[in-house]
DNA sequence: TTGTGTGAATCCCTTCACAGCG
DNA sequence: CGCTGTGAAGGGATTCACACAA
């Protein structure tokens, strides 16, 4: 049953659904693999054996009805519950997401609130009261914890890490800029802007060099 | 000699080159495949090919010389000279971004910030003053902009991007979650942290069946 | 002896092509 | 007739294994 799913299946299946949602909002009642591939930036080809992984969704000669297909989605990503989530480091990022309403939108609720920072601890976000970074793991277990989401300094990162698995998270989403190790029934998400930037800069260096020669 | 290069690749090279900054943090004059790959979650083996896809950096029997291998990097990713940047959108990523001083410390220096807001046009972020959305093309000729960071609401990405590709700007980094229509010859990257947090989802969800059944 | 650089082998993902259902 | 679902083919990327240089 549990066969193995690569990464890209999973990134395309979550834009997938993103497309659904679009054309539910347009009123369309149908779509076919073929529009999905155009706006999800892949082949038709590529979208039917997505799907074909966890079971039939369409139907020969018309395609796909898009609000069952967005919910066997939701149902495939595990969207058809709510995510409790910790956010550990109240800085930039952590304000960014917690503002995002897309966020709670898609069954992500922000439940507790961590930060080694005095100034910020007692404060409200909303109805969620920063804690102070001692409190970690007491927070992370009273609020039943699914997915933290760690955005502090890189230097910190490695540890404050190691406590949150040790509390019992095991879905870690990684804004600091270095290479968590953990144990690996750890499920670990990097977000890493350095990289991005740096792709993008290899690309256009690349571009400009063959644009010279 | 322009060969193909992978995406995986790149992002590779941009964490070794992130390892090789640790290591020379901590006094490393030397450093082995092994050790990179370790320090990268991948294998000697791998690092050994990626590297080889640019020339020959290590001596045999010895391993690569740290400082001389982050350099090569650095050269290699374009990082060996200043990338103009553009925030179009200065909300709570745009803050998040301005503020981290990795970003300038590796090359990307913010230039010119562009809101739709009237309430924030002409306050000041650093020495950079916050200019209205209409003036968009001109600052970005201006400031002679090499990429622009895409930090709008969703509704707003593919009309905004079209503006900022039309006005010369070939790289753009986008944080709104959705799917960007623009010309080949446009150096796209997207963050998406929508897709990271349902790939979270996906594995834990995953995971939770698999230790019942 | 150690650890790189690299052809060869392997593995996995994508694309092709078409049978078959509506 | 149109479009899905899927085995087979093809193409890339990763891993293996070892010759060779220091």
């Amino acid at each position: 049953m549990s066969r193995k799913i690569s990464e890209s299946t999973v990134r395309r299946l979550s834009l997938y659904l993103r497309s659904l949602e679009t054309l539910e909002g347009e009123g369309s009642v149908t779509v076919s693999s073929e529009e999905l591939a155009r706006r999800g930036a892949t082949t038709a080809a590529q979208v039917r054996k997505d799907l074909s992984l966890f079971g039939s969704f369409g139907k020969r000669g018309l395609g796909y009805t898009v609000s069952e297909l967005a919910g066997s989605l939701r149902e495939i990503l595990g969207l058809d519950r709510i995510w409790r989530v910790a956010l550990v480091g109240a800085g930039r990022i952590g304000s960014a997401l917690f503002e995002y309403e897309g966020f709670l939108r898609r069954g992500f609720r922000i439940v507790t609130i961590v930060d080694a920072d005095p100034e910020k601890v007692g404060t409200r976000w909303g109805d969620v009261v920063i804690r102070p970074d001692r409190e970690l793991e007491e927070a992370l277990r009273e609020s039943e914890v699914d997915i933290a989401v760690l955005a502090v300094p890189g230097p910190a990162a490695q540890e404050v890490a190691e406590r949150i698995v040790a509390a019992g998270v095991l879905g870690l989403l990684n804004f600091a800029p270095v290479h968590l190790r953990l144990p690996d029934e750890v499920v670990l998400k990097d977000v890493n802007l350095v990289v991005e930037l740096e792709a993008l800069s290899f690309a256009l260096a690349r571009r400009s060099e063959a644009g010279e020669g």
